[in-house]
DNA sequence: CAAAAAACTGACCCCGGGGTCAAGTTTTTA
DNA sequence: TAAAAACTTGACCCCGGGGTCAGTTTTTTG
């Protein structure tokens, strides 16, 4: 791919991820897309074909950290450490890949109707795998006999929270945008509501948060 | 109002409710939701004028049970029940409405363009309301010392996520839609992660959920 | 350095969906 | 029971935005 394309290629889908986030699929306007990464419409055209495709190609870009967001879950025995660096992950991703991660959370309310079916069944194994090792966990004593779904419902959700509903957060806060401290602070919260709510055990007792 | 509008706007109303649930506001087509409702289309801008006060009115109606929901934490001292409480009326609402609950979410993911100023500021009112709770008790000791933010954020999205996000959390439980029961396990679940792990003391010691 | 390939762009096409309207029909009112 | 008010509806208008294209410029290749 020569330097160009690829440079064009990048303008264009920065630009695209934000003005997908901003308005969702539907209300946008590829002549906004085309000024906010400043190229004529027809160049837009001439990268991407259309605009599904476009969105497809956004939303492929938050595929690649997602999928290795349970690296920690997958490597790491203590589950005390592996939650929290979990956890941590996922608030990282919501962090650096704000608009996508926005897309993506579109598509999915949607009911993931411009999904490929590959990429479908990649995260439904993901999510599998991780019931499961929770479901181990729990029957290794290693937790409290909680429900494994459930529990993977408020961790993704209350990570996710701070890119999807971002204004709101902001507007609740106070401040026009997070600081980093923030999200160690939110980090913070969620470990400490798994670990101790869910009753983790850590070998090593490092991982779980000291109490006041 | 005759009982002739008042029947075809709530026709009208609930099939927009479903539409623009499914499909965003600006993919919503009004043909659509009147079909739906089993109505020309002329009669959706008889009954409403246009398509953005159609959707203003699919907005009023999840105001108010989403102002009433902290009536828990205004009126009950123990703030291990409050909290519970407040848990379990957040998820009757995701619970009882959908579809409106995702169209709120929505507008609040897009920086609510489209909602009143003046129902924005009784929500913000309410936020901080609940801001100011948390951190009595955290200063009168009845629970430990952590964000009331970000606590408030968790409480939110794991409760809201359950509306939001229904296809995924079909989709990873294994069925078309949940019981009565799951929603009860989240419930639980949620709650005694917030109670357990912020450590919330109480009076009579009735609240807290046994520990396995 | 020519000629082929890639990149660029303004002008244009076209259709789908928001919104209107005028001519009805039904219901209410006095 | 008549006429006013409320409701119904098919047909229509219109424009904005997705997408195209032909002609040009720039870059690459041999």
């Amino acid at each position: 791919m020569s330097t160009i394309r690829k440079k064009n290629e990048g303008k264009i889908l920065r630009a695209a991820s934000q003005v997908f986030a901003s308005e969702g699929y539907a209300a946008t306007k590829t002549i906004d897309i085309a000024k906010l990464a400043g190229v004529p419409k027809a160049n837009v055209y001439y990268y991407f074909g259309n605009k599904e495709t476009l969105y497809s190609a956004v939303l492929e870009t938050i595929i690649e950290p997602l999928l290795s967001a349970t690296h920690p879950i997958e490597t790491i025995d203590n589950p005390a450490i592996a939650l929290t660096e979990y956890i941590k992950t996922k608030l990282i991703i919501s962090r650096d890949y704000p608009y996508a991660s926005k897309v993506f959370a579109n598509e999915i309310m949607r009911g993931s109707p411009l999904l490929s079916p590959e990429i479908r069944l990649r995260l439904m194994n993901q999510s599998t795998f991780l019931l499961d090792k929770f479901s181990q966990w729990i029957k290794a004593g290693q937790m409290d006999d909680v429900s494994p779904h459930h529990l993977l419902f408020m961790i993704w959700s209350s990570t996710q929270t701070y890119a999807d509903f971002s204004w709101q957060i902001n507007a609740v806060m106070g401040k026009p945008s997070l600081a980093a401290s923030d999200y160690d602070d939110a980090a913070q919260l969620i470990s400490q509501l798994v670990l101790r709510g869910c009753n983790v055990r850590s070998c090593d007792n490092t991982a779980v948060p000291a109490s006041v």
